[in-house]
RNA sequence: GGGAGAGUUCCCGAGCGGCCAAAGGGGGCAGACUGUAAAUCUGUUGUCAGUGACUUCGGUGGUUCGAAUCCACCCUCUCCCA
């Protein structure tokens, strides 16, 4: 009993030190959500109302173009606010998140720099917690040569070629060791002696709000979402894009929007009703990925989207900011 | 009217006497994830109870120790000939 009293001052202690320490960094605040949550028009909103500017954390959005397969927001919406991190590669180059780290935090840096407020709104899960936990990235890249070479091999002959160590690491979590890309990342850790395991530093004192939604209305607000980006052109983008010799393969990798559109215009579907079907099932699908994601973070406040979400979002920053 | 074939779990689709609550895929549900992340991967999916029991393979009867699997009739569908 007198250890368990003794234990729990000791913890409030140290959260409280942590607290004194968090909230001396930089504050940030982060909207997240899923697939046509609305994350971009709260995101808007709120900057505007706080002097803000959004970073972008979308891994599809930092590329030029495809405006309407990312469901970048439309030169208006951006004009109320300033944003950052889209369309800064061409489409097919490499971008990872240790790039969008980097960019990003340079930019917070800026924005701190003319006494505004970062916003960084976006559904790319790991690109908003590479900034905000603060993950830890090593200079090395990634050596084009190693990944080659072990793209080529057989999911047998990876789980062969790991280390003990990457081994025991991919071990404690039975659906990583059946999975290519981790196993290959761990192997190119191990031969650059990289840690497995990650540590974190935070950099900034950040408050995640989280965009959400019955399933009904989420589904609802996908699909009415996917009819309108088709009816304004969405498929003519990948087309001209094919057009102009554009790569079939980065299409692929890019999934969703740009992989749908390319099975539809090669001629996979029977016809542009079991395109928009497929392709809407396929968003739902990411959607509840997002979620899962975002479910495990507890530090997210959920906005209850059924009521009033824009005072209550904005009493939550005003708290967080202490106006 | 004559002939051929088919009806399987939410869907598609294997199974063709016991090893079948029934392969595989899809869908649903849940989960993982730190340099490809809109990607990639995993689990689960008849019901009830912790071993087990119960209901299921168009319907009804039958053969058999035992049927999704064999037989008879019936219903529905597809195809070919008329």
């Amino acid at each position: 009993m007198f250890l368990t009293i003794k234990r729990k001052r000791q913890l409030t202690q140290i959260l409280k030190r942590r607290r004194i320490l968090t909230n001396k960094l930089p504050q940030v605040i982060a909207i997240v959500g899923t697939n046509a949550s609305g994350k971009s028009a709260v995101g808007i909103e709120l900057a505007k109302v706080f002097n803000g500017e959004i970073i972008s954390a979308d891994s599809r959005q930092v590329y030029r173009g495809f405006d309407l397969c990312c469901g970048k927001v439309t030169d208006e919406e951006s004009q109320i606010v300033p944003h950052h991190l889209l369309d800064v590669r061409n489409i097919g180059d490499c971008f990872s998140v240790a790039d969008y780290q980097t960019m990003a935090c340079s930019i917070i840096t800026q924005i701190l720099q003319r006494k505004r407020i970062p916003f960084i709104v976006g559904g790319t899960g790991l690109y908003v917690s590479s900034v905000i936990k603060g993950y830890l990235m090593r200079d090395e890249s990634v050596e084009i040569e190693l990944r080659d070479k072990l793209d080529k091999l057989s999911l047998k002959d990876l789980q062969e070629k790991l280390t003990p160590e990457g081994r025991a690491f991919l071990a404690s979590n039975s659906s990583e060791f059946q999975n290519r890309r981790r196993i290959i990342r761990v192997i190119e850790k191990t031969a650059h002696g990289e840690p497995l395991y990650y540590e974190n530093t935070p950099k900034y004192n950040a408050l995640q709000l989280g965009i959400t939604w019955s399933k009904e209305t989420l589904h609802k607000r996908i699909d009415e979402r996917l009819d309108a980006r088709i009816e304004r052109g969405m498929i003519d983008e990948v087309k001209e894009y094919l057009d102009q010799g554009g790569d079939q393969k980065v299409l692929y990798n890019l999934g969703l929007e740009y992989r749908y559109i390319l099975w539809y215009l090669t001629g996979k579907f029977h016809s542009i009703t079991d395109f928009k079907l497929e392709l809407s099932r396929a968003i739902k699908h990411f959607a509840k990925r997002q979620a899962t994601w975002f479910n495990r973070d507890k530090s997210i406040h959920w906005l209850d989207m059924n009521s009033d979400y824009s005072s209550q979002s904005r009493s939550l920053i005003s708290d967080f900011l202490e106006l």
